[in-house]
DNA sequence: AGTTTCGCTCGGCCGC
DNA sequence: TGCGGCCGAGCGAAAC
């Protein structure tokens, strides 16, 4: 799939930020009004942001922070979100959802084909203690994000281990991919129930968490389908993969041919051979 | 009362 | 050619 997860959205971040920073919005027209989900009223959104400078772009797991002069707007790409500049001449297409017109000609341009992704303003400082982002857990390379945290947090879940890795309120970051591939790097079979890993594969699991990541935000993000960041690069992260989209291929560290089963309802590569429950 | 599951949003894509 | 079903991130409701 190509859905971006944090490393694509710290590569987005990356290449956005030398595109628009510092642009001056002239307008905003919403042709999928259900893409705004704050303030209410899309009209007023569009509004509130006209006249507003690009000052940074942040990010808060897999939410891109665009930091304004009055306000901060909060976006999910979700599934396929993707934002591009453009010259205001260039055509678009139907999967267009937002244009940001700015005030030297260019367009930031949403295009989303399945019109998943989300967008919230707030004021400065609101941003944190509201949904979408109150209830996230800690970045993945944060100083409170220790193997002692993880164990309290998975020692309270019968949940499968992948589940509650997925969950944001455990940690932020992890996708269907990444979350496959930390799994397989640390030993982990994806259905052993959290609250039964040990304090040794606990470690492990939280080293392979931020190694995966980290290495993938190196990679620039993975290509897997159609993933392309804002400059129309591709990350290159696939090419280190060892579970994900990898059924029926031998296992890079064994040779047995790799597993595809469904975890909490999501599709999820495994060796059964290196992944044992515990 | 806290935890877990379900329903919803969408449209490309697959299989029949 | 048509069509039902599947997929999936995360919120909010419903169920457990």
């Amino acid at each position: 799939m190509d859905v971006p997860e944090l490393p694509e959205v710290e590569t987005v971040r990356r290449t956005l930020t030398g595109l628009v920073k510092g642009k001056t919005i002239k307008s905003v027209e919403i042709r999928w009004p259900n893409i705004i989900k704050r303030p209410a009223e899309p009209e007023e959104f569009a509004r509130k942001l006209t006249g507003e400078t690009i000052q940074s772009i942040g990010r808060r797991g897999k939410f891109l922070l665009f930091h304004l002069d009055h306000y901060v707007m909060v976006s999910h790409l979700r599934m396929e979100g993707k934002y591009g500049l453009h010259q205001a001449e260039e055509p678009d297409d139907k999967h267009v959802h937002v244009i940001f017109t700015m005030t030297d000609g260019t367009q930031l341009r949403y295009r989303d084909v399945r019109k998943f992704g989300t967008m919230h303003l707030f004021k400065p400082g609101e941003e944190a203690g509201e949904l979408p982002l109150s209830q996230l857990g800690p970045e993945p390379d944060a100083e409170e994000f220790t193997s002692a945290y993880l164990k309290e947090r998975l020692a309270k879940t019968n949940r499968a281990v992948k589940t509650a890795l997925l969950d944001q309120k455990t940690v932020v970051g992890l996708g269907n991919i990444y979350v496959d591939e930390a799994l397989f790097r640390a030993g982990v079979h994806p259905e052993t129930k959290a609250n039964q890993l040990s304090d040794k594969t606990i470690k492990t699991l939280h080293a392979e968490i931020k190694n995966t990541l980290q290495e993938a935000i190196d990679a620039g993000g993975s290509t897997v389908r159609s993933y392309i960041n804002s400059q129309g690069e591709i990350g290159m992260f696939q090419l280190q993969h060892f579970v994900y989209g990898k059924k029926d291929e031998p296992c890079k560290n064994c040779g047995t041919m790799i597993s595809k089963i469904v975890v909490g309802g999501r599709g999820t590569h495994f060796c059964a051979k290196c992944q044992k429950k515990e």
